[in-house]
DNA sequence: CCTGCGATTGAATCATTAG
DNA sequence: CCTAATGATTCAATCGCAG
């Protein structure tokens, strides 16, 4: 057990707070005094497993996380890596603290498991759903569309913990805030760039998503420790929302860029830290939903307004008309000799003797997915 | 090694396909032939047991940052589990096979790290949002409004694993099918009730759930197994959309009614079922039977779509420029500098003043081979 | 000034067949 | 078994530049 004459071996708040620590995680973790944070936000290398180029159907070649920092020999010597900094934030943090991971299928459900393992309880999963992922160029999967994130009380008795429900419910058209969340990647302005233009960093996560984390489960004042810091967009939005943080990062050129980055940020007025909500673009509805969900049945035969084509559903949510078959868009457009077609506005269905357009059944699925924050 | 008189210790496929098997998971499956059937839908249970039944008899000691025997014992118990299934799972899986398990944060970090630790190469993680979830009530944590599904092949090798790309993206409004689906909650009809009217089964999952899975994932007359069969889900759907199933279940009273409700199902016309397929399922078309048929003459120069380059067509069916000459393909990305090149869609021939894709003439081929039956 | 078009890009475990 | 050849494949944004 660890001894009162030991924490004098700490340096005092005054000294860390605010500020990167440079080196490996663990070592810079263990410098700190324990139970000295609110919250842990970790970003850990997510263990990414490539097997040789990926071009775009362009040709152009994609510039994949290859850094040596994502590499490790095998899932032992990940786990082994992922053990030891979740031990050593584990300390460091409140008993009525959390922490959130974030990662992919590639790492997170090790690092999950790790953290069930280790005495965290898991408290929500939460999906970043992105507007605007990278496609799957060879079309041999689905869309890799969203990360995920575990929110997790440091014990199992954690029941102190922040949530800021009513804020996150206000802040959500007066409905509770769901597990999945709808944020664009970093882009533009807000990706920092280095002296040749180039991202900075490989990984660079969106401030819109560490406010989230942050109006939803800290209180203003609380320490945010990240100990992966990279370009610091934990400290910057820390920072603009009235927290304290402190990071780890190994790499100067990173450290450089995030103490740079927060340096220029301006902290929110009280008034303004109340109250802080997205606009929400009209959610897309893909056809085959309405087969999903019961309203239109596979088999069914659509025709343009002057029934001068027909064309049948198909279980698979294409329509065929003949020996061809493929979208309602792109049928729509093939039965009439056009380049392109709104698949939605062209078809109709029989209903009460008269002709319907299925886009009337694409605005009925719309307001349930409304309800479901689309 | 299983000698060949084992063998024929397993039934013949007639006597289980289509069936539910009654038992243990693991002891059913280990009475199916190996590498048996095409994919596995998996919704196993998650009861941790971590309510407080399991105690350590040394209450002190729980503090301690990595001691939790509590809880390590019923995460160990349900690792035992998770490892047995799958392993049995695994046993009557194809080698191209595929499999998705369905689960909440309470298991699905372990399934997943375990199917990694077993070899499954993970695909896709999927995330099922639900248009109506239930509700936080504590009013303590995000609204729990997903459930998460893995998707993995058998081996990391394993590249001929069926992913209908085309028909997903033709369902989808024509752009790729998204890592999160939306679906509402099982309710209403669709859900089983006992003879008291209540809910029959406590995770009965939608059907529209498994009818994207097996469009996504199967081909019509695939042997789809169920190891925790339940209310016969993916019995129902199977059945209507042409596949075969092979379900286990220990209840006699979930045997009953997933019977009675699979027997009720009407399956779909072929008509209604086939799924769109692209470009990779047409069968391969020489360049030089274009000269062999006479479409194209010795001599005739190609270009690209902007007339930058120009090619002669040799006899032999390879393309010259200069002093070199390959296929359309290697010829393309050479003048090009690239490193690959579709040659059927980089070169044109000219017709009536314009230029054409010789793709157009790889269509007029393969309209004749289909004529021939070949 | 605005508009439109082309180029660029993002945490990616991204092929199959013939010989 | 391995090697070489074939040929299939992208969505949402941002940015720069031309008109």
């Amino acid at each position: 057990m660890r001894q009162l004459a030991d924490l004098s071996a700490f340096p005092a708040e005054s000294e860390w707070l605010n500020t990167i620590l440079k080196g490996d995680c663990v070592a810079a973790l263990d410098k700190l005094p324990e139970k000295s944070v609110d919250i842990i936000f970790a970003d850990p290398p997510y263990n990414l497993q490539l097997d040789g180029d990926l071009h775009r159907p362009d040709q152009s070649k994609v510039d994949a996380v290859d850094d040596h920092w994502d590499q490790f020999e095998s899932f032992a010597a990940y786990d082994a890596f992922t053990r030891a900094w979740l031990l050593a934030a584990r300390r460091v943090l409140k008993p009525n603290g959390t922490i959130w991971v974030i990662g992919s299928y590639h790492n997170i459900f090790r690092v999950g498991a790790m953290m069930q393992d280790l005495g965290f309880w898991i408290l929500n999963d939460v999906v970043w759903r992105k507007t605007n992922p990278m496609p799957n160029f060879r079309g041999r999967r689905f869309q890799n569309a969203h990360e995920t994130l575990i929110w997790a009380s440091r014990d199992q008795k954690g029941k102190g913990y922040t949530f800021n429900y009513e804020a996150m419910k206000a802040s959500n058209d007066d409905v509770q805030m769901r597990s999945d969340w709808l944020f664009p990647i970093c882009t533009g302005g807000e990706r920092l760039k280095d002296a040749n233009g180039d991202k900075l960093h490989p990984t660079q996560k969106p401030e819109a998503l560490l406010a989230r984390i942050m109006m939803a489960s800290t209180k203003p004042g609380d320490v945010v420790l990240d100990p992966f810091f990279g370009s610091g967009t934990t400290g910057a939005v820390a920072k603009r929302l009235g927290r304290n943080f402190v990071g780890v990062e190994r790499e100067q050129a990173y450290i450089d860029a995030a103490r740079e980055r927060i340096e220029a940020v301006r902290p929110l007025e009280d008034s303004e830290l109340s109250t802080m909500s997205g606009k929400r673009a009209e959610p897309r509805v893909a056809f085959v939903s309405l087969i999903d969900s019961g309203m239109m049945k596979p088999g069914t035969i659509l025709y343009d307004a002057r029934k001068r084509w027909a064309a049948k559903v198909r279980a698979d949510g294409t329509l065929a008309v003949g020996e061809k078959a493929g979208s309602i868009h792109r049928i729509g457009a093939e039965v009439q000799g056009l380049d392109a077609c709104n698949g939605w506005t062209f078809w109709h269905y029989e209903r009460n003797g008269g002709l319907t357009q299925i886009d009337e059944l694409r605005r009925i699925v719309r307001v349930g997915m409304e309800r479901a924050g689309a």
